[in-house]
DNA sequence: TTGTAAGCGTTATCAG
DNA sequence: CTGATAACGCTTACAA
């Protein structure tokens, strides 16, 4: 009795061995052209390649790494306080990006949801030599408690860390000018009461939307104390909308530093019977699903979250393969006017 | 001149065999503590722990793969046209129970977004050997294109599988009963008039949970046909809504089967003077953030979207370990009664 | 119970 | 330009 290749489990993959045996080379010249080494035959070159097709042979990732120490992998980090608040599409589709570049490189993505219990894990697995380089994305406030391991391991930020901000790798957006910017706007079209939602002071887009605010309203010679501040979640952005209203002073226009807040604003606003935009204009900050979604579309800065991504996964690359790259690159915003102002 | 360790480049991570040398052991010795092998004389265990603790040691994976034959490492797919629709959180909350499953197992999580422009290169890092497992999170259409490796490889989806859902692995909720008991609550709450704002009809959820709906409507002796398709946005839902009011019957009560276009229907029914719950009842599904952040807060169907990762990963690793596991886990769900009923 | 030694699939060095 | 052959760091029979 022979055996025939039942579908009893799935068969080992072909070994480059295979293939060099196969195409009558030896597994050195495999893996030359495997690797692209200029220096090979092309008749023999031809050969292997047809080898491999024959075989849908794919390199063993994990003996590739063990022989080139090197992993060809890179580590995505969330914070697990991080991974928690994911109302905002603001994670999902940095990932995207990042998955997007790193899907033409030959790296992989590792994810892991850091733990602030036990960090140790993360920290060993990342210093065990099975990563090559490190992207964090913590949204959330400055708990950046990773930043000390950048002197070991390349790594790139999503934002400006709330601190080491002088040394680190990050890419982020230009918040204050773009903030600037969308409220000039507010302030052009005529609109004199100017109020702001602002996001959390703990938090660097916080910061800087709200003080691209103030520089606005201050250079146009108007008072800049119509302040409230919110968590960037819509409810958080209702409630400082329905504070900013209680005040009982004239407001005629409100930047929400994001497009959640923007949406809790309009409700409050629709919700006492006023209108947008004719008694108040209101711009966000994001252009996310939500800034479409709303009567009347608004108008919002656009945030550009996925090329964030795909920039963070190039700088790593860069990085790791002792290229140069920017330590921090800023990426243009623009401001999308729609119907809200 | 000798070589002092100076800061330059991360030095080598520590082997087996420096832990061994300092333990006084033989490396086999060594794995055999890290493997936590039960015959190993608990003195020396000590001894190795302590040199493992005092070099910081971590196993590499990439021999460890390589040896075992075995990756370690589950790769959850994403198709790149789910990627792009990520208005809900749906992803980023399931990708982090699955992440928290995994954190307390030693299997990495790896993702790819797969284009479908070249799947080639997907299909053949996941049968070349590098990993145990795949995870399939397609909340979009029934687009399972990756069904046909389950022959080769574990694998697990997030819910039904629009086709092939007799063989596959998965885990989801009941999207059916779910509906039809939130309808019922409609219903015994007095509604006379009940109406839906279904989801798309080439997703199982949009389809489960319309029958769910006409299931309670009809056990109920009333007319089953206010139904106005969305495609679970927020814009849609707020289309659907005027849909509906526009046919210019009595509605008293609506079931929208997911929360984002419950979110959307509010729009509509308070833009024309509506009021919910006197006027007409809400109910969503999903209880996202979106419940409660609208006013009045959102009676829902609480969807464990978290619980959901979790039971895939734990599904996947007894597939890949060989133990037994559930082919369909099926997880409850609970009608949260808020102030929109 | 512990050690020895033979792989695991690739890459890299070094002759030829 | 090509081919032996020695690593790479760990696991695992097989001996002892």
């Amino acid at each position: 009795m022979t055996m025939t290749q039942d579908a009893d489990g799935p068969r080992p993959a072909p070994t480059l061995e295979m293939v060099a045996a196969l195409a009558g080379v030896s597994r050195a010249t495999v893996s030359r052209v495997v690797n692209g080494s200029p220096k090979v035959d092309s008749e023999l070159a031809q050969a292997v390649r047809k080898a491999i097709q024959a075989l849908d042979y794919t390199p063993n990732r994990a003996a590739r790494s063990l022989a080139k120490r090197r992993a060809n992998a890179v580590t995505l980090i969330v914070p697990e306080a991080t991974s928690k608040v994911f109302a905002d599409p603001f994670f999902a589709t940095i990932v995207q990006g990042i998955a997007l570049h790193l899907a033409d490189t030959d790296y992989t993505l590792n994810m892991v949801i850091s733990s602030e219990s036990k960090p140790e894990k993360t920290r060993s697995f990342l210093l065990g030599g099975n990563v090559d380089g490190v992207l964090v994305v913590s949204h959330h406030s400055g708990d950046h408690s990773w930043t000390h391991l950048s002197g070991s391991l390349p790594m790139v930020f999503a934002g400006r860390p709330f601190v080491g901000g002088n040394e680190s790798y990050f890419v982020e957006v230009d918040n204050e000018e773009a903030a600037c910017n969308a409220t000039r706007r507010l302030v052009s079209s005529g609109r004199q009461h100017l109020a702001t939602i602002a996001g959390p002071q703990d938090m660097p887009p916080g910061i800087d939307r709200l003080a691209g605010w103030r520089t606005a309203v201050r250079e146009a010679g108007l008072p800049d104390g119509l302040v409230e501040f919110g968590d960037f979640t819509l409810a958080s952005g209702a409630q400082a909308m329905q504070r900013l209203l209680d005040r009982n002073v004239p407001i005629d226009a409100v930047f929400a530093a994001n497009d959640q807040m923007a949406a809790g604003a309009y409700t409050a606003i629709q919700g006492r019977g006023l209108r947008i935009p004719q008694d108040i204009a209101v711009v966000g900050f994001d252009d996310d699903s939500f800034a479409t979604s709303v009567t009347p579309p608004l108008t919002t800065v656009h945030h550009p979250i996925t090329e964030l991504g795909k920039k963070m996964a190039e700088t790593l690359v860069n990085l790791i393969e002792g290229r140069p790259a920017e330590r921090v690159t800023r990426l243009p915003t623009t401001l999308v006017v729609r119907d809200s102002t």
